[in-house]
RNA sequence: GGGCGAUUAGCUCAGCCGGUUAGAGCGCUUCUCUGAUAAGGAAGAGGUCCCUGGUUCGAGUCCAGGAUCGCCCA
């Protein structure tokens, strides 16, 4: 009975993961594999939840690969890894998509369209992808529980939210505030810094020079610049620094005042300057504003004030100031009690008060706005200026910069503490952690938390009429509390919550809900309790599973949910919620351009699991490069690492199955094998693989896929490449110990690889052990130094270099590896010539040479050179170096060589003093001598004799009607074990070759009967073939009995 | 404008603490091996290691300045 299931060598991948797919199903496989370790130590994991209102993408399998590979390392190497799902339910995008399909695009419409109506739309919609997630997530083989996942729209999510929100309003860092925030109009929502962050476009302005009239002086302006002229429509003041030196220049028949280090560059060279002044004697002058519609900002307005924030970076260094539409802006009318004045809409048209543009969208009256301003004399010259702007990051409208009441979480009373949870956490890529993270907890701001929208968790505060009194709510039992168990609705969100309302505590007027909802980006960073509905329900597994040890994400989330998380746990527990973090880069097309929708060049992630299969996609993602420097991904570059290393793993473990098939040998569990029938290959095919044990775990351990994956590709080409290809003979001939260890082999590769290709791994493992129901309930191999043999390892690379070098020289002399040779010449040093002794039959037969002849001294070869080891000689001799280098030239590289080879050592004079070096201060080359058919690599060589006598010739003759039997074996569809009849006739040449050698043919193709006879009647086959010019038929016929 | 990262063969990428002759894979040309292989092997073509300075006996590697690309911030 054959041992192993027969394999396919043609076995698609993809229809081979179905398979697997469906045993891990059937058995329960991820189940399993937690709940073997209940009560083991737990790593922790937590999922940074997507949003599943569309579908999924390459770089969503990305992440989730990453996601996937360490909680599966870690559950074989003895850890709990529970892994819970969890959806981003809230915010713009899901609201956008429902605009969409509404075709509704404002407050206003869905305020028409029905608030409830329009949430219980956006609750189903964010869900309307799941199943493709879900599809997705099992099919690239990420084990996570999607069965049980959070979603942040739950009410028992929402409480939890609700509580951590309580908490920090508890500690007066929640609070509402009046600030300049980004707006988006069309929205109609303020957004927070890091949406901010995610929408910068280049843009083309107005950019424009303004005279600003100095008041009771004919002829004298401020020059003012602005990038926004819809904002002149509300100027308040202008803005100067007290310690930049100012000028009046003459221009024409005016004056005009600016900062003289702008002069130049704003009115070109050998402009007369009239008078210099520093900022501060400008400070108190008033001024006629560019338009006249708004004029009550106080008694400081139109007048010239002095900003901390006003540069000679650009512009003309005196500042346009407009109240309502910028920071610095605001925080200088709040200095000097200018009045707030905004006359533009919600929806960014101007009010009444914008005169004549009154109902216009801003930024389409700044052409006419610049008109005006030429017309009335004011402008002094219009261009167009480049420059990033900030646009809504999902519907591209630009954002308008609004003092707008909006509440804030206060982070920036805890910046030392979030700089200081930053210090715990393992950032990968490491720079990370001081650069781009660091820098942005430094220049923290404080979090806008408020969204004037409706599909987001509710902001539970709520504020009687007066607003005198206010009241954050913390759960659903203070409500029912507040409001009475009746009052509380079944869902918490809009618009049924601004429904309940209770008299306040303090003044026994009625209680309402402010209108916001909050950001999104709070929700998802409360996960790690609100996972859990703590601490309502399940603190204990929160405490438990608190922090997390690793999280994963794309780079964009620095400041999304690596920010979130860590505010948010910052605040409510001091510290961060996670302790190793990996940043992956961004998916890019082949040209290096961002993959998107509307550039066309997105790959589908089926298309890639269709045709490759999701373990190609996996290890493309893990060994190509270091995933945070973003990959230039297509179908074609992962199909590359299907054929470079899957195939070369499967033809490794098909070739198993199909000669232990063949030969009908079960192979013995390897400490029951015959270690002392172990040859120097099976020894260093088990010490290699301890050494690739040692690094895999080594390199994951320190959450490197790449270098553990080079390693399992290097050893995997090892295996197949020279383990097996040395070793076929014993395969044909049924040695159980090869089979053994190269089962062993392959099933301890099948648990190291289980973690990166999870798939083909268990494929592996169930085929040739299966003790266990998957290889993922497996323990990780362990690193077991009894089996290393680092001497041997050394010897073996000894060795395959001497093969190479043979090789070539094969090569060089054009002489096929079929043709036997007498003798190779080798030169090596001591050392490798007992290497090379030891490993003998492996070099004579891979060069097909008779003998070996060691040369120490390359005399008859070639001759040697000495060339100083800069490495070890640099230290010591530092700027002397040059001169030991031509000492070193000058020794008589002979004689000194045939010093060092028996360890003496040599003498060089530098500066007058003698130096000792040894064999390992120099290198000895080789130069090879003309006319010798010789391979070297430094002081290595191997040259081949070419003579061949009459034994050799027909011993490569035999060879040559060998492989045109095999050929013609081949050709006839036979199997590799089947037995033939083999009839020969042709040349007598050929003939009298395999007569010399009958036994050798026989055995080589199987044959149990050979006549010279030619092809006889009932052939299953005819061949002939041509060797050396010579011909040769070939009959074969196929015996019945062994095989079939 | 500032920060972070990148730049090495036609393409995708290695290159540790600085060591003098910069590598691999893919692709290309030629040859070869095969009783597992879609594979393997050999040779060849293909490089101003982005540029300019500096440090050093010695720089792809370290430092400074610049260029280009990407991301982020303003």
């Amino acid at each position: 009975m054959a041992p192993f299931r027969s394999v396919e060598p043609g076995q698609s991948f993809p229809a081979l993961e179905e398979q697997v797919l469906e045993r891990w199903r059937a058995r329960d496989v991820f189940g399993e594999s937690i709940r073997r370790r209940e009560g083991a130590p737990p790593f922790v994991f937590y999922e940074g939840p997507p949003t599943a209102n569309g579908r999924p993408g390459s770089h969503h399998v990305l992440s989730r690969v990453f996601k996937d590979v360490f909680p599966r390392f870690k559950t074989m190497r003895g850890h709990l890894v529970h892994r819970k799902a969890g959806w981003d339910c809230h915010g713009l995008p899901v609201e956008l998509e429902i605009e969409r399909e509404l075709g509704i695009s404002s407050k206003e419409d869905i305020e028409r369209y029905g608030v409830a109506e329009f949430n219980a739309r956006c609750r189903e919609s964010v869900l309307a992808y799941v199943e493709e997630w879900n599809r997705l997530t099992e099919r690239i083989g990420f084990w996570i529980d999607t069965d049980d996942a959070y979603l942040t729209m739950d009410d028992d999510y929402v409480e939890s939210v609700w509580w951590a929100l309580k908490e920090v309003w508890k500690r007066g860092l929640l609070e509402e505030g009046r600030r300049v925030v980004p707006y988006c109009p069309r929205c109609g929502t303020a957004l927070s810094s890091h949406e901010v962050a995610l929408g910068y476009r280049d843009v083309v302005d107005p950019s424009v020079y303004v005279r600003f009239p100095v008041r009771g002086e004919d002829g004298v302006s401020f020059l003012g610049w602005t990038t926004t002229p819809w904002t002149l429509i509300s100027n308040a003041a202008l803005a100067v620094a007290s310690d930049v030196t100012y000028v009046r220049a003459r221009v024409g028949d005016e004056t005009l005042v600016l900062a003289e280090a702008l002069v130049e560059r704003v009115l070109g060279e050998g402009v007369p300057i009239e008078a210099r002044m520093p900022g501060s004697e400008l400070v108190g002058q008033a001024y006629v504003p560019p338009f006249p519609y708004i004029d009550d900002y106080g008694p400081r307005g139109h007048t010239v004030l002095e900003g901390d924030f006003v540069t000679t970076d650009e512009g003309t260094g005196v500042v346009h100031t407009a109240v309502a539409f910028g920071e610095d802006d605001f925080r200088l009318g709040e200095r000097y009690g200018l009045t707030v004045i905004n006359p533009v809409r919600e929806d960014g048209t101007f009010d009444e008060r914008g005169g004549p543009f009154a109902g216009r969208f801003v930024k389409d009256a700044d052409p006419d706005i610049v008109e005006a301003l030429r017309e009335s004399g004011r402008l002094l010259r219009s261009e167009r200026f480049e420059h990033a702007y900030p646009h809504c990051w999902r519907c591209g409208t630009p954002l308008l910069y609004y003092a707008k009441a909006s509440w804030y979480v206060r982070t920036t009373a805890i910046r030392d503490e979030l700089l200081a949870a930053n210090e715990e956490i393992a950032w990968y890529p490491a720079h990370i952690k001081h650069g781009r993270f660091g820098k942005w907890l430094e220049n923290n701001v404080d979090w806008a938390l408020s969204r004037e929208r409706y599909w987001g968790t509710p902001l539970p505060v709520w504020r009687c009429e007066s607003g005198d009194h206010e009241v954050c709510v913390g759960s659903v039992a203070e409500l029912s509390e507040l409001a009475g168990t009746d009052a509380v609705p079944s869902d918490l969100h809009k618009p049924y919550i601004d429904d309940v309302t209770f008299p306040c505590p303090d003044c026994g007027d009625e209680m309402r809900r402010v209108p916001e909802v909050i950001d999104a980006w709070w929700d998802s960073g409360s996960m790690p309790f609100a996972q859990w509905h703590a601490p309502f329900e399940d603190g204990d597994t929160f405490d438990e599973r608190f922090p997390a040890d690793y999280i994963c994400e794309a780079l964009d989330q620095t400041r999304g949910w690596f920010y979130s998380l860590l505010a948010v746990s910052t605040l409510l527990y001091g510290r961060s919620s996670y302790r190793t973090v990996l940043c992956l880069g961004l998916i890019l097309d082949p040209e290096g351009h961002k993959m998107s929708k509307s550039s066309g060049n997105v790959v589908v992630p089926w298309d890639v699991i269709e045709r490759h299969g999701a373990d190609a996609f996996r290890w493309y993602y893990f060994t190509s490069k270091q995933p945070w420097d973003g990959y230039r991904f297509s179908l074609e570059t992962v199909g590359e690492s299907v054929r470079q290393f899957m195939l070369t793993l499967w033809n490794t473990y098909s070739f198993l199955v199909l000669y232990a098939n063949a030969g009908e040998v079960t192979p013995p569990a390897l400490n029951e094998a015959d270690s002392d029938g172990f040859t120097d290959l099976d020894r260093w095919a088990l010490s290699r693989l301890q050494a690739t044990i040692e690094l895999v775990i080594d390199r994951l351990e320190d959450y490197d896929t790449t270098l553990a994956g080079r390693a399992l590709a290097a050893y995997v080409d090892e295996l197949s490449n020279w383990y097996v290809r040395r070793s076929r003979r014993r395969f044909w001939d049924g040695d159980p110990t090869a089979f053994s260890v190269l089962r062993h082999c392959l099933v301890e590769l099948s648990k190291l690889l289980a973690p990166l290709v999870p798939f083909v791994a268990d494929e592996i493992y169930e085929n040739l052990e299966a003790s266990e129901p998957s290889v993922h309930l497996c323990d990780f191999p362990a690193y077991d130094p009894t089996h290393r043999d680092e001497g041997l390892e050394a010897a073996m690379s000894t060795v395959r270099e001497a093969v190479e070098l043979g090789r070539a020289a094969r090569a060089q002399a054009k002489v096929k590896v079929r043709q036997p040779l007498g003798e190779a010449i080798v030169v090596a040093r001591e050392g490798e010539q007992a290497a090379i002794e030891r490993l003998a039959p492996l070099v004579l037969e891979e060069l097909n040479v008779k003998r070996l002849r060691f040369v120490t001294d390359a005399d008859e070869l070639g001759e040697w050179e000495l060339k100083p080891n800069y490495r070890a000689l640099g230290p010591r001799f530092g700027k002397r170096m040059p001169q030991v280098a031509a000492a070193v030239g000058a020794l008589d590289a002979r004689s000194a060589a045939a010093t060092l080879r028996s360890g003496g050592s040599v003498g060089v004079a530098v500066d007058g003093h003698e130096h000792a070096l040894g064999a390992d201060d120099v290198q000895l080359v080789l130069r090879p001598r003309e006319g010798y058919q010789l391979e070297r690599a430094g002081g290595h060589a191997v040259a081949l004799d070419l003579e061949l006598d009459d034994a050799l010739r027909r011993e490569g003759l035999a060879r040559e009607v060998v492989h045109a039997v095999q050929a013609a074996r081949k050709g006839a569809g036979l199997a590799v074990e089947d037995r033939v009849e083999l009839a020969l006739s042709g040349d007598e040449e050929l003939l009298e070759a395999v007569r010399a050698h009958e036994g050798y043919v026989t055995a080589e193709t199987l044959a149990v009967e050979l006549a010279y006879a030619g092809t006889g009647p009932g052939a299953v086959t005819g061949h002939s073939a041509q060797i050396e010019g010579r011909e040769i038929a070939i009959g074969l016929v196929r015996t019945s009995g062994h095989g079939s």
